[in-house]
DNA sequence: TAAACGATTAGCT
DNA sequence: GCTAATCGTTTAT
């Protein structure tokens, strides 16, 4: 098929770089603030974020940062705008950002992402589920400890669009459930089945 | 050294 | 809607 340059993995989409100072602030600032904007893997292609998980330093079972710092999560304690990969299940890499500041351990899990341009006509329209969109983007463990930009390749990219951002109970996980810190696009589709039965809880 | 758990996904009823 | 499969990491003895 031909392929445009929107289409071209080599190509950098529209939209401004983000840089550390977006992710020096706590993750649950970041993260609705990623709803939205182009994750854009060098060699790989784009997409847009439509789910995302936050991860707090402190008062937060959930987080693999709450029981210290270990060589597994080494990474979740990186300057922000690095990248945090973890292995998950022994079956599937999750692709975390690291924000706040270094030494924090605070991080956004990217749950759910949305190809760029008419999401191939002969492919799956989104990638729901955290572990599909790590295999999707290539995600390796090479990727742990990297930062945002040349030299992991991976980018994120502000398009200045702005979609409604919902915000309800993480999933998959047994502590911390209760805490809302995960954060949807309300207009897109491409979120995981257990939330998408469920239309709104506040509504 | 050994055992249990987990930020998931796919498949079946 | 519920259950099973998968393998690295962590914790306990």
């Amino acid at each position: 098929m031909a392929s445009p340059a929107q289409d071209d993995p080599g190509s950098l989409p529209a939209g401004a770089p983000l840089g550390p100072e977006f992710f020096a602030r706590p993750s649950d600032a970041v993260a609705p603030d990623l709803i939205g904007k182009i994750l854009w893997m060098r060699g790989v292609g784009a997409g847009r974020l439509t789910e995302v998980e936050a991860y707090l330093p402190w008062g937060d079972p959930a987080s693999h940062s709450a029981c210290g710092s270990t060589a597994r999560n080494a990474a979740m304690f990186g300057p922000p705008g690095s990248i945090y990969v973890f292995f998950s299940y022994g079956v599937h890499y999750l692709l975390n950002l690291v924000c706040d500041a270094e030494g924090v351990g605070s991080a956004v899990l990217l749950r759910a992402l949305e190809p760029l341009g008419e999401g191939g006509a002969h492919g799956p329209a989104t990638y729901c589920g955290p572990g599909r969109l790590g295999a999707r983007l290539g995600v390796a463990p090479g990727l742990n400890g990297s930062m945002l930009g040349e030299e992991s390749g991976l980018f994120v990219l502000d398009d200045c669009l702005r979609p409604q951002v919902g915000i309800s109970t993480r999933i998959g996980i047994t502590r911390g459930a209760a805490l809302l810190l995960r954060y949807h696009a309300v207009d897109s589709r491409c979120v995981t089945h257990r939330g998408r039965t469920r239309k709104g809880p506040d509504s």
